[in-house]
Parts: structure tokens; sequence; C-alpha cells
DNA sequence: GATCATTACGAGCCGCGTAATCATT
DNA sequence: AATGATTACGCGGCTCGTAATGATC
């Protein structure tokens, strides 16, 4: 046997809605194909993959899982990225941005592109890091600028595609504090001094804490408060309000922020290039 | 079309051999099945991916070599990870190690898996860090010490395929001078002092220049000569005859080199854990 | 007993080999 | 001419659907 794509795709579609019948509707097979497809990947392997009634995969199974959407991701990627180089420059460009991207590198990333590419008819869409990343490796999206915090000179951490990084920005970061804060007006923070303080959970905005406390190699960042949304401006509204602290680039806080200065962390940008027409942006 | 595993290999198998009939021998088909894998994948993709007389990729081919080769090794690394966990821990330990490793790292942490698991056979094979990644992902090993040269707390470069990093050492660096060096006997070492000194490229041993290069952002080493062996002594020798430079782990210099102390690199020794059995080592 | 997964089995497709054809040196 | 890639074509195996069986709530 061979651990057929198909196989791992239904395997993966199986494990994600706990149903061998829902994934047979969504993959549009009959329920025997599925099960067919289950048991293959397990003869082949030797081991059971899921736990039926109720549809749970076993431990060999999460290890495949990770395998899979890895490889299925690749796959995907390779298509695109072929198929992409053979169809040429298209004459439209879709845009993938995170928020703060959106908010602090794509205007001037466009107006770029517009200026190589006069007769470019350019579409942006926002959202969260991965979706971006997936989204050009797939071919969904011509390019994407993503954003995040990182030690300076680091890569962000995001899903294996192949794709070339091709430009970044590094820019200071700050923490937003509320006015009247006992460390407003401070020249320089340490985060390691802001670990018992409240912080404002908002995994759409910024990066999430557990990701800053592992890059800071700290522990203890508490969340007070969890904000789902994915603009800059409700986060900042409910730092002023006393919430909660949030760690953002310098530049959205427009000098109302405190800098950080240990750990050196930067927030960074990285354009992901799918279509050679991403070549015309620029940060 | 579905891009099978099985059209990949034999279009990466033809690429490397660069003939379609020694890629059938090789493969156990016949040529007229490999131009039939060959011709499937481009009709799939609607591109050219191979010119004939003489066999290359072209630019299209060349994209999803790279894809490929990351696909079929991650799909080897997920069968083997499945099949090991299924197995259960063997009785013997196969462990790979890069050179360095091997004398640093390899002694004490096999004392250690000798004294948590008293009966267990164990087999250490050398070999350069790439094709230990490999073989541990794909099982041929069951587990791997590997070393290389990093930022402080950042990871090894390494292939990707989803294997856990278990463990890791950093120790610092030095350069290796010989006798008499107008630099040696000083306390510490800016790499950016050494730009225009003569190097060893020795890439068994330690990293390439081109890699410390761009770990210092710095521009300009240049290898006054090649050492192909891995073996430390050997390099060593060539550094106090006084045909180049290398960087190494101040351990193995025994305080005779000079500490690097700018930039910030360490010498970082990963255990990467395939099996079971490679939880019993520590570093 | 209803829902859901598995097994049995047949139909159709797909990939492989044989062999003939075409191309290049 | 000889080597090497492609095309033609038929066999065999693989995968899917239908339908019956089995298991679990």
């Amino acid at each position: 046997m061979r651990m057929d794509p198909r196989f791992l795709r239904t395997f993966v579609t199986v494990a994600r809605v706990e149903s061998f019948s829902d994934a047979a509707r969504e993959l549009g097979y009959t329920q025997s194909a599925v099960s067919q497809h289950v048991a293959a990947l397990e003869s082949d392997l030797g081991t059971a993959l899921l736990q039926r009634r109720p549809v749970a995969p076993t431990e060999a199974g999460e290890r495949l899982l990770e395998h899979a959407h890895a490889i299925l991701l690749r796959l995907d990627s390779a298509r695109a990225d072929v198929v992409r180089l053979a169809a040429g420059p298209p004459g439209r460009l879709t845009l993938g941005a995170t928020p703060l991207a959106a908010s602090l590198s794509v205007p001037a990333a466009v107006a770029a592109a517009c200026a190589a590419l006069p007769r470019l008819d350019v579409t942006v869409r926002v959202a969260d890091r991965d979706t971006v990343a997936i989204g050009v490796a797939t071919g969904a999206l011509d390019a994407g600028l993503v954003d995040g915090i990182a030690a300076p000179g680091d890569g962000l951490r995001l899903p294996d595609t192949g794709l070339p990084v091709a430009a970044f920005a590094e820019a200071p970061l700050a923490v937003a504090l509320p006015d009247g804060h006992p460390l407003a007006g401070r020249a320089g923070l340490r985060l390691e001094d802001l670990v018992d303080a409240r912080w404002i959970e908002a995994p759409g905005v910024t990066a999430p804490l557990a990701e800053i406390a592992m890059l800071a190699r700290a522990e203890g960042f508490r969340a007070a408060l969890r904000y789902e949304g994915s603009d800059v401006g409700g986060l900042l509204a409910l730092v002023a309000a006393g919430h909660g602290l949030a760690l953002l680039p310098a530049r959205v806080l427009a000098g109302a922020g405190v800098a950080l200065v240990e750990p050196r962390l930067v927030h960074r940008t990285e354009l992901l290039r799918g279509s050679e027409a991403g070549a015309a942006l620029r940060l």
C-alpha cells in the first residue's frame, strides 16, 4: 500500500467531523468508500488509527493527523506553485494580510505595486496568519503580508509550505498602557516587570500571550480579558479603559506606549510571495 | 489527476539521474511506465516539467522538485512515526550523530541510556546533519544527536520532518588559532575582526562559512582551504599549522582557543527522538 | 429499532507491461 | 544504426458504489 493522499484527506476529514457518514457527505463519497479508505490506511500501517463510536483518533492516529495535514498542505502548495508559474502574471492581485499588517504595511505596499504595474486590479483580504499563509500557498491569494512578534532577525513561525519569504520589516514594540498607569511615562520597560500585570489576550490582533511568554522565556502571563476582535481600535479602547495591557508595534500607539527594551523582541512583517505579481510589492 | 506520490517519486528520480531509462531500472519499472508517470504529472499540472535530451527540469520542474522532496520525506516520516509507535520500544537502539555531537555528547547520552535501560544494545552511526535527521525521520535510526551553530535559543535548521526536538544543549564557541597568532591570548574576539582572516571551510565538522556569515550578518568570509574530513583532530592540525582559522565549540579546544563574544552565537546540540527508546537518552 | 460502520461483491477505471513507433545523436 | 523517449493497447488490480450484514446506542 502507499498512503494515497486521497486516503489521507479522507482520514483527516473523518477525524475532524468525527463521523464516517458526515465525512462521506462532505467529500462526495459513500460511507463504504470512507470506511475502505480508513481501513486501507490502517492495514497499510498495521495499526488502528481511529476509535469508532465515538469516532476519535488513537495515539497513532493523532501522530498521523499532524503529518497528514502537513503533507496535504504541501501537496496543494506544490500544485498552486507550479500552475501559477505556468499561468504567468495575473491581471489582478489578491493580497492577504493580517490586521496589523493591513493597517501598517498594506498601504505602502499597494502603492508600490500600483506604481510598478499601473493597470493592476488589487483586492485586499484580511485574515489570521495561518489562513493568509495557507491562502498564498494554495493559490487563493497572490501574496500575503503577515505580522507577528519575533526575536530580531528571526523569521515568523509559519506553516511549512515552502513559500519564499521575500521581504520583511522589523519595528520596535511598545506596551500599551492606560493613562495614569503607574508605569506610563517611563522611558522603557522590561517584560519581566510586567508578568504580574493584567494582560489582554487578543490573538486576532497581536501575538497570543503564550507565544510572547515563550519568546521572552518567561512564565506566568495571565490574561485578564480575551478580545476576539481583529481591529486595533477596539483593543486600544479596552487598554485605555484599564482592562489590561497589550504588546503592540510602537507605531500604532503613536508615542502613547512605553517602549519595550528587554527582552529584545521586534514586530516583524513578512511578505509571502505566491505569484510573480507579488514581486511588485515592497515594504 | 492527483499527484500520486509514486509519480512524484518517479519524477524526482528521473530528475536526479537525468534519464528515464535509468530511473526505470532504479525503480523497477519499465521506461514506458516512467514516461507515463511524468506525462501524467505534466498533463495534470498543465506544464512541461522536464526537458528531454538532455533530461533536465524546466523552471516549473525545479519548483516541483523542491516540493516533491519535502512531500516524499514527510510521507516516509509519517509512516515511520506511526509504525514505530505501534511497534513499541525496540530492544536495540540505533543512534545517529554528527561528528562533533558524537565526540561531545554521545558518550554521556549513551551512559544515561544504558543506566535507564540496562539490557540495551546500542549502535552509533556517524553522518552529516541532514542524513541523521532523515534517518531518524524514516526510521533507519531510533534517535539522532545533531549539532550546529545558532543564535542562543534558536533551533537548528533541519529538514521539515515533524520530528520533536526533545532536548538540547548550548555551549560557548571559540575560534581555533595557531600558536603565536597575533590574536591568540586575547580574552575574547569579535567575528567582524576576523572577516579578513584566512578561514578553513570544514563542512563535515563545523558549520559552513556561508552559514556562519549569515548568522553573523556579515559578508566576506573567505575559505583559504577546504577540509572534507569529519574528524576534529585533522581540522585542528591544519589550524595549528597555520592554514587558517575555525569556529568550534570551546570544549574541543580545551582552553586553547579564544572565546567568541560577538555576535552572540552558540554551539547547539539537539536530540531528535524517533522511537520511544530515544527518550532514555539525556544530554 | 435506528443510526452508523463494516463486509461482500461487481463494475469501471487506471496504471503497468509488451511492443511498436518516433526522435535524437 | 543505436540509444532512448513516446504511443498503442490489453491485462490486471484497485477503488468505488450498491447492498447486505454487523455493531452500538
